[in-house]
DNA sequence: TTATATAATTTTGTATCCAATTTTACTAGA
DNA sequence: TCTAGTAAAATTGGATACAAAATTATATAA
């Protein structure tokens, strides 16, 4: 059971190969297609993509670094899975990132990006499939914290956000959970509306850590259940 | 003026290239052995540290997911100039991730545990060279935020702070400015013993912005001088 | 002299080949 | 049948060789 099939990489034009390759296993992971546990054989992936096993190699280690993969030597990679207490860890982290992005971001939300926000809302309201509510859900967030202008600080929590956004993609009974947090969406947005910088952090945070423990709790209950 | 020599590493029962050559990069960056802006080229690594320029390649490119260093296709890479704005930013999240770290360790912050950081501040005071300060204020941090039991956050913290803490030994006037940072340190240390939540991540968020905005108020003198 | 085009050089990116290590398969002995 | 030891295979780590791109140097024309 740890057959799959990823589509060959086309490069020329100044597309260098570890780029597309890193992008190529990115999106799987991200997607579902390279789920936890996997094993990351060079030579297999090397044959798949069309490249030799050098970016390859340089891609697993690219991806390590996101979290996304473990290496050991001598012994391969391995797709990351997370056990309850990472996701916990890492939504703290994420509590930490975010509050901070948008309490930098709050006296800078203006009427037309409060505008947009709100539309992304609606969009994970009506939306039914997994990928297209994560990614307006994700756009909502982000919206919310750009006005920060913090580059570094949005790319970490991009890639915290998709360490544990993949679970979603993999467990679609978590998606109704999920979007249960529609309500927690309004109350944040109206307090930034407000500027009550106190109660918007509160809120971000307490539903962070809503969705950090629901997941958690989802992912304890798979593992037993095995 | 862009020469430099790196020492040969040295290798064998089981210690792999990669490694090897990505400490002693990150030792030489954080030592200030190569400073911001240096070119890093493959080949003249290669033949210093005495391996192929695979291992070289694979180490640059996990500096790099560091912030250590920055890659161009076909350009090289060089090592990381940060501009005061970076270091703003970079501040910036080391107040999100430790005022988040303090606040999951503070309740498992036990007489022991304080009792150490105390030691650790005091030799903050005695010590003179800017080597044993940092380590000093470094492990008093680590000190508190350790019983968070959060490590992937711990190497997250770690390599902001490794990233702005170089600079200390490239400008050892710096050392003077952060020295006087010793009274945040007790007042710091007093709210933690009192569990006073509020007033000790307070005490830090403050703490940390003081030391980015001198730091980089310092960069961007330096920057208009020359 | 300056600007532009072009060739030479340097440097990085990738593929292939060999070495070192780990894993698997097999054999022998109790 | 089980275990320990050993050999074979598979797999990763690293070095060398070649291709592609960028940089530098050179030459030519305005």
């Amino acid at each position: 059971m740890s057959s799959f099939q990823l589509e060959a990489i086309t490069l020329g034009e100044g597309v260098n190969a570890v780029e597309a390759v890193t992008q190529r296993l990115r999106q799987a992971i991200l997607d579902g297609s390279l789920s936890g546990g996997q094993v990351l054989r060079q030579e297999t992936l090397a044959q798949q993509l069309g490249v030799s096993r050098l970016p390859i190699r340089e891609a697993i280690r690219q991806l390590h670094s996101e979290g996304l993969v473990q290496m050991s030597v001598h012994r391969g990679a391995i797709v990351t899975a997370l056990s309850p207490e990472d996701i916990r860890e890492i939504y703290d982290i994420r509590v930490g990132l975010e509050t901070t992005a948008l309490r930098l971001a709050l006296p800078h939300l203006s009427p037309a990006i409060l505008k947009r926000a709100n539309e992304l809302m609606k969009k994970t309201e009506t939306t039914s499939d997994a990928d297209s509510w994560s990614e307006a859900n994700w756009q909502f967030h982000l919206t919310l914290y750009a006005p920060a202008q913090r580059p570094r600080m949005i790319e970490l929590i991009r890639t915290m956000h998709d360490n544990v956004g993949r679970y979603l993609r993999v467990y679609p009974a978590l998606l109704q959970q999920q979007k249960n947090s529609h309500q927690e969406h309004q109350q944040l947005l109206a307090a930034c509306q407000a500027q009550d910088e106190g109660r918007a952090l509160q809120l971000l945070r307490q539903h962070l850590e809503g969705a950090g423990e629901r997941l958690a709790a989802y992912i304890a209950q798979q593992r037993s259940a095995k």
